[in-house]
DNA sequence: CACTGGCATTCACGGCGACGAAACAGATCA
DNA sequence: TGATCTGTTTCGTCGCCGTGAATGCCAGTG
């Protein structure tokens, strides 16, 4: 999502838009002006004469803040935007290599080496792992596509 | 909470320990050194000399941020929002825990030796304050979450 | 076009362990 | 004394995981 620039006092209302469709954008405020105040984490400011490496640094950090990917921590749980889930070990196993290769195919041998690095479980153990963390996944907006023959891609 | 204001690039450890405690800081950055980029919310930073206008606002903003936590006074009254509630000792202190790590996974250890430091109760004790301090924390709108073998998660 | 074989999805079940809930009893405090 | 806080026991419930089997989907073949 591209973090947009508008002057401030002036895009008053064209700042309340961007709020009202959660958009990031950073405020120019002109020198004597009182920058204002909110709690909405993505927005930012900064004042005019702008540094240009300074504001490439603001820009960068809410481009950070709204990025797209879903997180996993180290206890299991995932985070996409606003929501997160409890993992059980399994899946949280699979989602770490589905995430490594977010948008893109992650093969069956892949994931069941990743899930069970040790054995090698029957076939449709595998199935029923990943139709299991596709129903923990819908909540959050995330979904797991089939490549047949080859494997599966996580994507929103 | 108090918005904590420290240098960079001098404080760098003790930015990485306020970060780890989800603490509301500011970072005084000196003139010719590149701010850092970072996707916490509860972060900012201000290029020196500082105008005290900017940096009160900037301060100002943070603290907006961080009212969405719950509070927990020294007297064991947790507030949030309009309401609040009276917690008996122990469920405070498990209560400050989870909140210092609010919104993240904490471990039944950790839980266990902030409500008893001392002897070690056995494993249903936690269990049923936890029991307790869900009944008493669902009329404010927080819930703790549980994280299977990991621990549990405070949230809204 | 229908058939067929292989792959994928889905459901239901049972075992196991972790967690939750209720009830009770002693301790503490106002 | 009455209310609240706290620890313990006991039992119920739920989540996680593997298995088997039924169904569905798709591609290539004849």
């Amino acid at each position: 999502m591209e973090v947009e620039l508008l002057n401030w006092p002036a895009d008053t209302d064209r700042r309340a838009r961007l709020q009202e469709l959660a958009h990031p954008r950073i405020l120019l405020v002109e020198p004597d002006e009182p920058a204002p105040i909110t709690a909405d984490p993505l927005e930012d400011w900064i004042r005019l004469p702008v540094d240009q490496h300074d504001l490439q640094t603001r820009v960068e950090t809410l481009r950070r803040r709204t990025k797209v990917e879903p997180t996993l921590d180290g206890d299991g749980v995932l985070r996409y935007g606003a929501n997160w889930t409890a993992l059980p070990p399994i899946e949280a196993a699979l989602t770490e290599l589905l995430l490594a290769r977010f948008g893109r195919v992650v093969s069956r041998e892949a994931l069941l080496r990743q899930g069970w690095p040790d054995d090698e479980p029957t076939r449709n153990v595998l199935d029923v792992h990943v139709l299991r963390l596709r129903r923990r996944l819908e909540p959050l907006g995330l979904s797991i596509r089939t490549v047949r023959k080859r494997g599966y891609v996580l994507s929103v």
